[in-house]
DNA sequence: TAAGGATGTAAGTGTTCACTTGCATCCAAG
DNA sequence: CTTGGATGCAAGTGAACACTTACATCCTTA
């Protein structure tokens, strides 16, 4: 009943039934919260009936989980740095904010459904404070790396890789609840400016 | 019947029975946000009846904004600006950091609060955005003052100042949803790091 | 002591919400 | 053609919630 592998038409039409209502839940949570949007709602904004959501997924929670589940985004920084990074300092900050950056904004939906809280399951919670841990030590590493090949000066290298992912998490933070996210020329002219300060501070 | 001028033995008890019902509303939709958050709750915390919680303030909506109205914290950063900066720009620049955190830990839980969003009204969302923009003027201000001097290097007044504020912004956020804040000591560690981070970068 | 204001208690109203049930319809696969 | 799964539709259930009403109690003050 909750599984569907649809081999038939509706598979065929670009969204399922299923995928339009995580979806539209995605949507509408990131907007109103978890507690301010009802089930008529997202099947509202689904296109399907009320009654189809409970269907699929029996509950409001475990529809959220779902969403959660289906559309985070996977480990694309740990491979960022194992294999993209060159050794120069600057270059390689500028690639890892920029990326930081697309990936935030890639799950900008769901981090702001997570930030707004209300009676989330505890999956959600996790799932969302697992990424900036794993960049934390990945930076951490790099810049301690960078230090020992006399490359940087990096006298703390927790501080100054914390110093660097607030600037970005900040920046990201500050533009998550309007509506539009920053224009993409005016991101990149930060994200060059303040990897030019960090590059700078922590050029030998 | 909304004023209570209380000259009677509540006032004389340190806290009257509307202070403890804002302070409990505070506290409870700090973590669970307005819409989940219920008037019998905070009345129940506040230790007094639901219906008194009517009597004062009417609404539920009518007690956030009075209760925002009354604890958000007013204009000292500005007055810091004005008076206590001396034109050494790591003294500066570290005084302006731990001043930015003091008042965001101070207003921790409205800011939790209107992070959280829900079915808030309006007033509480401006007056939370009022803050961040005072700040990245007086700060753009004030490196761009010191650039003429010939005192910082200071390429894009606007940029370096929201690189400052983001950074501080980001430590500060990345807190926000813990239970406790971060101790005072690895606080001002981060401060120190990221202030000379700073001000190397900036230093001709 | 009398009066008035603040609070408690009990009960209730109307609404909204998550979730259910039963039945009809459509449509693809066997 | 028939069967079964997915969906729509109409109606409803029980709980929770914001908010109200009416009345009793306490305490201060005049």
């Amino acid at each position: 009943m909750f599984t569907c592998i649809q081999g038939d038409k509706r598979m065929r039409e670009n969204t399922s039934t299923s995928d339009k209502l995580l979806l539209a839940a995605i949507d509408l949570m990131a907007e109103k919260g978890y507690d301010g949007t009802t089930t008529k709602e997202i099947a509202a904004a689904a296109g399907v009936n009320e009654v189809t959501l409970f269907r699929h997924f029996g509950t409001k929670e475990n529809l959220l989980k779902t969403a959660f589940s289906r559309y985070h985004y996977a480990d694309e920084m740990t491979k960022l740095f194992r294999e993209s990074l060159t050794g120069d300092l600057h270059a390689d900050l500028l690639l890892v904010s920029r990326t930081y950056h697309k990936l935030m904004n890639r799950n900008r939906k769901l981090l702001r459904l997570a930030q707004k809280g209300g009676n989330l399951p505890e999956e959600v919670y996790e799932e969302s404070g697992r990424h900036p841990q794993q960049l934390k030590k990945l930076l951490m590493d790099y810049l301690a790396d960078m230090a020992k090949q006399k490359k940087a000066l990096v006298p703390n290298p927790e501080m100054q890789a914390l110093s660097f992912m607030w600037m970005n998490y900040g920046a990201f933070f500050s533009s998550l609840n309007k509506k539009e996210a920053v224009s993409e020329e005016w991101l990149d002219e930060f994200i060059k400016e303040s990897v030019g300060l960090f590059a700078r501070a922590l050029t030998p």
